[in-house]
DNA sequence: GCCTGAAAACGGGCCGTTTCGTTTGATCGC
DNA sequence: GCGATCAAACGAAACGGCCCGTTTTCAGGC
């Protein structure tokens, strides 16, 4: 250990860490995936990191602030390309959710959604996410948009919140374990509401 | 829990059940709905229906179960019965979303939820819940199907669920002030995938 | 000698539980 | 019948513990 044993002469010290911060979200992040949301608390974040919570407030002014920081660092999952609607959209909800299952993104994703139902900034951040048009499965749309695979006139908005709404629901319902076959049943059903002549 | 209708179980000793279960659950409901899901504690349920905690652990385990029962205590919303399966879609969801917003329904779900997230007992509740075949949407569906109005080969859960999902994702991100016209286009978008001829 | 920043301590709230003394109501002896 | 009895449920208080967000203390760098 780097500290001195003799307890009258601490010499660890104030170390100048500019780069704590980077510290504290792996530890944030991993507090979560291992505790999950429950025990996600800044004290455990805290003795992770090896810091001290001053340092973490800080920084970040509550916990939700803290865990959107650590949501905005997830990787993002992968979005296919491969020039046709159907499978970038089966591909994509299949990627989401082994990503969900498989990464931490799944747990930190949950943590939001669970803190926005109680917190304003959290709550705040969440909706402009999902309102915005840079989701991914709104991308793809545009992508098929764009190779004529389908009219410009297709709602893209309403077509991505259904995907998502339907990708949202079954992360917070615990079944990211469809298997293939009904993933492409939503998504063969979605696209035949972009098939049909519009009312 | 289970509905004890059964006035022959019967064992020695006091039974003064009814009232001050009443009592809990309707403080805990006004505790939800004054101080959110954030200050919905069981000293604060006990404090409101001065009673002590113990009997609140007596009869539910944890948080989670008194929030589930809650949750079932809750008036259903009205399903409408037009005779015609997009009135009683666009007409279902704007009452959902107006009984969300003006009773206590919405902060309870939305609670339930986020509870859902960290709690094994409410995540199962909730799960079940939500693959149930009898939602609401699900009846709708159905009664379409007996007028001949839709094929009785629709995969009635599929559009259930993906209604379902709509609801709950604006439920999650505080937009249950659609208006009506936002709620029909989507109900349109997804009766088109009704009408279209399956792949 | 300031200033930065980590560690420790503080006051407060809620947790889940235990321990009181009290109240209720079904059972049973009279 | 009817009152005594006794188990169960009750409200209240207090506990040890954890975590909150803040404040204070103190060691080193500039």
């Amino acid at each position: 250990m780097a500290a001195d044993a003799d307890p009258a002469r601490k010499s660890i010290g104030a170390r100048r860490n500019p780069d704590s911060a980077d510290a504290i979200l792996e530890a944030a992040e991993a507090v979560l995936v291992e505790a999950g949301y429950a025990g996600f608390s800044i004290e455990a974040v805290a003795r992770r990191a090896r810091a001290g919570k001053p340092t973490i407030y800080r920084w970040w002014p509550s916990k939700a602030a803290l865990l959107l920081e650590v949501y905005q660092r997830q990787k993002r999952v992968d979005v296919p390309d491969t020039g046709r609607l159907e499978e970038d959209l089966v591909g994509f909800l299949k990627n989401l959710f082994a990503h969900w299952r498989e990464t931490s993104s799944g747990s930190v994703f949950r943590s939001l959604i669970a803190e926005a139902q109680s917190d304003d900034t959290a709550s705040a951040s969440l909706a402009g996410y999902a309102l915005g048009r840079r989701s991914h499965t709104g991308q793809i749309l545009e992508r098929a948009k764009a190779r004529g695979e389908i009219g410009v006139d297709i709602d893209s908005a309403l077509v991505a919140d259904l995907i998502a709404s339907f990708a949202w629901k079954h992360l917070l319902t615990n079944r990211l374990d469809e298997d293939e076959a009904t993933i492409r049943k939503t998504v063969n059903y979605v696209m035949r509401g972009i098939a049909a002549p519009g009312k």
